[in-house]
DNA sequence: GTTAATAGAGTTTTT
DNA sequence: CTCTATTAAC
């Protein structure tokens, strides 16, 4: 990757044209060399960049990536962390389409320009492997994503005897949570009980001993899961002479979505970067939206600080995005909030349109007024593509989809369950995991469950002594089962033994086969379940092993539940639905948000505490601030109760959103839909009276 | 020891 | 409703 020697001149000026003053200071910050300097010398103090929803953050970040590579910086020394895998290569495309429009440079195509960009937990997973030998770590360790992690709890927690307790133990999915809480928080296990469980504090002595248990199990089996890939990073870089090796590597570390990291993720940077120089982090605090999983607007918040002298403190608070009446709205909305860093965003796209707050009678209408709204704006030129649908729970838009099927509407959803959750690929891949990692007893556990007549005690019989032994396939060969599994227990070995020495995609495909064999017995619909594993196979060749087709599988799953990951679909137009979380960092021309009612914005679940209610009026104001032209928010009067037998009628009467008080309304429009009839003038009313239904009805029955 | 059936409880957002 | 745990039958 060189880039032509002569075109570092005019990059200086031309690509910053396109900038705002905010966005130039921030992309240049400490990079811009007098003339003559190599720029080799470039390391800056630390900056925070608060770039306001829809300010040109990612451009502004993309533009900042090139100037530091054109400045000389060496590609391979930058590290970009993003939020997930799409916004990394999107940073890459716009890098890279930033040098070539305006060097001319001939980048290599198909090598990625930046090569260390990605989430914390790729990148994590990524350096923990190639300094394993130095930490005392298996390189080949498999990575749990969270449904493993949980089956492993539950595994220890069945062990220890907890769940037997006379009183109930905290699930798996609890305990977990738990665990994962006072990892990514860096706090005692007793300050996130108080906080975050105080339903289980009176277990906390039996939950310590769990979380040891695990962690043991954990290691004796060389697995990974997702909390590990960050604390085996701060650890690693938390010893001086790592720390300093793996700090000096990167000479630029730039962080993208800051107010989602987690106080376990700051560590890691401040161990890498200790004084900060060559540090950039770019976010907004208003925009936080993941304390559930640990992350801290305090990260943000506090950042100036950490320093000495303090980082630089870049506002980006124009907004190209939204016409101004949707940005005053969301303004509002985000203006009652505690604490922030105080920006306005404003906008010159002016329009006569506010946002419309749309009354409907329930999810049936709900359902019918978007697709009814979608169809009607693609009339109008709007391609679905640029339409979304937004909603706090994955299953707000059950109704919706519904809705889109019966009527031919394509669309893709976001968020929610993934085809990776399901059964059919969760069991595929455990075979493959094990063939891979035999000492990860999870995989093996539930790999050899597939088999007829193999239950939960020949496999685990059977696994402590595969984990005493190294050749698995043919110690399966010789393990005692049932005499009725014994013709399906062989050929079963058989598979496990062929799959590690065969090469890659034909290790997979032969996996598949004898998976297909046994699928009718598995599971009643095998035909949808077919497809899922056709689908999983395309996906499969196209990665150099089974260990990179495992971990950018777990860390990196297709996101939308009919993504074709790479299939048709691209070309076609289609609908987009999804999670308001999921919708993170995109923007859509029309926006509809479902459910802007208490009990679903805010979520009932999430009421507790005040940060929790906070948290769920950042969630309102991130999805406004997606919508650049139209924006809808939908008001079901009702929501019938679940629960109850056929199509009854039990329902409960919903309230709009706290968090646009009376005081707001101004800034919205009000609409009813279906709209109210229209009552007739009375003057009107008596010379439309031509038709005698009196007379009609009697005429029936003569 | 394994599987099928039944009763009971929980129920968000994601790397 | 769906996932889990327990119990009954094979």
């Amino acid at each position: 990757m060189k880039i032509l020697e002569d075109s570092s001149r005019s990059i200086a000026v031309d690509p910053l044209a396109q900038l705002n003053e905010a966005q130039r200071a921030a992309a240049t910050f400490g990079i811009l060399q007098a003339p003559g300097s190599t720029g080799d010398d470039s390391t800056h103090r630390p900056l925070l960049v608060i770039a306001g929803a829809g300010s040109g953050k990612t451009s502004t970040l993309a533009h900042r990536v090139a100037q530091l590579v054109a400045q000389g910086a060496d590609p391979e020394r930058i590290l970009l962390l993003t939020f997930s895998r799409r916004a990394a290569n999107e940073m890459n495309r716009r890098v890279e389409r930033i040098l070539t429009r305006h060097t001319g440079a001939c980048w290599m195509a198909g090598i990625s320009t930046l090569a260390w960009s990605g989430t914390f937990h790729g990148i994590g997973a990524r350096l923990l492997r190639e300094y394993a030998g130095r930490i005392g770590l298996d390189a080949a360790f498999t990575i749990h994503d969270r449904q493993d992690s949980a089956d492993l709890m539950n595994l220890v927690r069945y062990g220890l005897g907890f769940s037997a307790k006379g009183k109930r133990f905290p699930l798996k999915g609890s305990c977990l949570a738990i665990y994962s809480a006072v990892i990514n928080t860096q706090a005692t296990l007793g300050e996130v009980l108080q906080s975050s469980f105080p339903w289980c504090s009176e277990w906390e002595s039996d939950l310590q001993r769990l979380f040891l248990e695990y962690v043991e199990s954990k290691q004796a089996q060389q697995v990974l899961d997702y909390d590990d890939l960050l604390l085996y990073w701060a650890q690693m870089v938390g010893e001086p002479e790592l720390g300093r090796e793996i700090g000096e590597r990167f000479r630029h570390v730039l962080v993208d979505e800051y107010q989602d990291t987690n106080r376990l993720q700051a560590a890691i940077l401040l161990a890498m970067k200790p004084d900060g120089r060559g540090l950039t982090v770019v976010g907004d605090d208003a925009q936080s939206i993941y304390a559930f999983r640990g992350a801290s607007v305090r990260n943000i918040l506090d950042f100036p600080g950490h320093f000495d002298p303090p980082a630089e403190l870049v506002t980006l608070q124009r907004n190209y995005r939204s016409t101004q009446p949707i940005l005053t709205a969301a303004n509002q909305v985000i203006a009652a909030a505690a604490e922030r860093f105080t920006k306005d965003l404003w906008s010159d796209r002016a329009s006569s349109e506010k946002p419309r707050l749309v009354t409907v009678r329930d999810d049936t209408g709900q359902a019918i007024y978007v697709v009814e709204q979608t169809l009607a704006r693609r009339e109008a030129g709007i391609p679905l593509k640029a339409q979304a649908v937004l909603f706090r729970t994955a299953q707000h838009s059950m109704r919706l989809e519904l809705e889109l099927t019966r009527r031919n509407i394509p669309f893709v959803k976001y968020g929610g369950l993934k085809f990776l959750e399901a059964a059919h690929v969760k069991d595929l891949l455990a075979i493959l995991r094990w063939v891979q990692n035999p000492r990860d007893r999870m995989a093996g556990f539930r790999a050899m469950q597939l088999v007829a007549g193999i239950g939960p005690k020949t496999a685990g019989r059977v696994l402590t002594r595969v984990g005493t032994a190294h050749s698995t396939g043919a110690l399966l060969g010789e393990a005692a089962v049932p005499e009725a599994a014994r013709v399906a227990w062989i050929e079963f070995a058989r598979l496990i033994e062929a799959s590690a020495s065969t090469p890659w995609p034909a290790a997979f495909d032969r996996i598949c086969g004898w998976y297909q064999a046994q699928i009718d017995r598995l599971h009643a619909d095998a035909p949808i379940r077919q497809a899922d594993i056709e689908q999983l196979a395309r996906i499969a060749v196209t990665y150099a092993n089974a260990e990179r087709f495992l971990t950018e599988l777990t860390l990196d799953p297709p996101d939308a539940s009919s993504d074709q990951a790479g299939t048709p679909l691209l070309d076609e137009d289609y609908l987009i639905l999804s999670t308001i979380h999921s919708a993170k960092g995109q923007e859509w021309t029309a926006v509809t948000i479902l459910n802007a009612v208490d009990g679903c914005i805010p979520s009932d679940l999430a009421s507790g505490s005040t940060g929790e209610i906070e948290e769920e009026r950042r969630l309102l104001y991130v999805a406004m601030t997606r919508a650049k032209e139209h924006l809808d928010l939908l008001l079901p009067q009702r929501f019938y109760v679940s629960h109850q037998p056929g199509f009854g009628d039990r329902h409960v009467y919903a309230n709009r959103t706290r968090f646009i008080a009376n005081a707001l309304l101004p800034h919205f429009e009000q609409i009813s839909w279906p709209p109210p009839p229209e009552a007739p003038p009375a003057n009107a009313n008596a010379r439309q009276q031509t038709l005698d239904l009196a007379t009609r009805m009697r005429a029936m029955w003569k």
